[in-house]
DNA sequence: TTGACATCGTGTATTTTTTACACCATTGTT
DNA sequence: AACAATGGTGTAAAAAATACACGATGTCAA
């Protein structure tokens, strides 16, 4: 059953940048090829669009497919057309990131995604296709929306300290931030809710933890209000 | 000579926001369409995507068709992809947003362009296929980009003075801006020279005429350095 | 039980940035 | 010569960002 264009048409893909955080590093979840070309690279997980529904869910049909994720933070990032990106034929990829709760992971990776791996963003492997590319602009990106809109919670679990939410914020822009200062600017804002229960772990005091409020944030952002760190 | 392929897959368009600034408003240039679906409508510039050359390169080749415009400020905005989109059969497109110097469409216009017109923002028609949405989705890019990088002067002629740019700001923004505050702040990066010329115009004094420094800015971009307004 | 250890949690003084604000200067016109 | 219209400039007050150190609270081992 084939289908015939006037015009030829370029094969449209899909790929995911998938960010997750251990508590140390940023990790990037990458699938290691079955297939030619770039057979046993790694790459993005994505694939071949279906004409059915929009990119979007192109895009989450393809994460759970490949890697068991659902229900993630996912955003379009840019879609790239270098003419010989694909060597088989002309494709056009439109590219999405993804972030991901480190744990949700795990848990589900005995279904299809026994090639999916975790790597810490300094120890990427060479990748198939232009991925590399897409890898570096959704960082930038990553790196740019982190510091205006609170996102860094959808990669970390739902109750969370802030120590926890600094060193997250610390792995992805690559600095390091004064505990006193962080504190006090991402409470000002009063959209961490401090809960009663605390994280008890090691041999030291426990510490609070705390939930985003993202109705909250809803409503100051219908006002105008930035959150900047 | 027909084309034929395994899978169906969608057509693939470019569609092109084209800012300009006439001094006063914000502009959109839009083109009367001469062909069904939405004959007569107003939509964006923008076309088929030939298979040859990457999307940015087709963006550009139709923005110069449609309009006469050449060596514009370019960049890609979203890839559109909602199933009805286009009354005819699954269309993707890819948005671009342009940058224009309002004087150079003027004298172009006589080339293919005879349908082309700019609109002041407050008083765009209806427009075909979701073109509303893709000229809100650019609007808002420009607005956020904006305040963090220097492409404001895309939009002014290469000589202009301090107040050209400050209408321009408030005009892109719709806030009031202080003189003095957004002169200091302007200057104070050193990307903008003052030139031996003044604007005479109008029973005044004339004003001072600068002129963007690109190098300067692309070497201290290199080094960290945000244009922020 | 007590002391060592490791992280948690907090406040203040200084510097920098942002904001608010008003008047003289220069030109063309009458 | 006076007027009309926009150009160009500085300072004081408020707000935000930064730098910085130590007691609190839990676990664990001796």
């Amino acid at each position: 059953m084939n289908h015939t264009y006037k015009y030829p048409r370029a094969a449209l893909t899909v790929d995911c940048v998938v960010f997750g955080f251990d508590g140390g590093a940023l990790q990037i979840l990458l699938i290691q090829r079955g297939l030619k070309p770039f057979k046993d690279h790694w790459a993005l997980p994505g694939g071949f669009v279906q004409m059915n529904g929009t990119l979007d869910e192109a895009a989450r049909r393809e994460l759970e497919e490949e890697t068991g994720l659902k229900q993630v933070f996912l955003e379009q990032l840019y879609t790239f057309s270098g003419v010989e990106r694909d060597p088989r034929e002309r494709v056009i990829s439109v590219a999405y990131y993804a972030l991901v709760k480190h744990t949700d992971h795990v848990t589900t990776a005995a279904t299809d995604a026994a090639d999916a791996r975790w790597f810490p963003l300094a120890e990427i492997p060479p990748l198939a296709f232009d991925h590399a590319t897409i890898l570096e602009t959704a960082l930038h990106r990553l790196r740019g929306k982190l510091s205006y809109e609170p996102i860094g919670f959808e990669l970390l679990p739902a109750k969370f300290t802030l120590t926890q939410l600094q060193r997250l914020y610390e792995a992805v822009l690559g600095t390091e931030i004064d505990k006193r200062n962080f504190r006090k600017k991402v409470l000002s804002y009063n959209l961490l809710l401090p809960l009663k229960e605390t994280r008890r772990e090691g041999a030291h005091r426990p510490a609070q933890l705390f939930r985003f409020d993202p109705a909250r944030y809803e409503r100051l952002k219908q006002k105008g209000f930035l959150f900047e760190v």
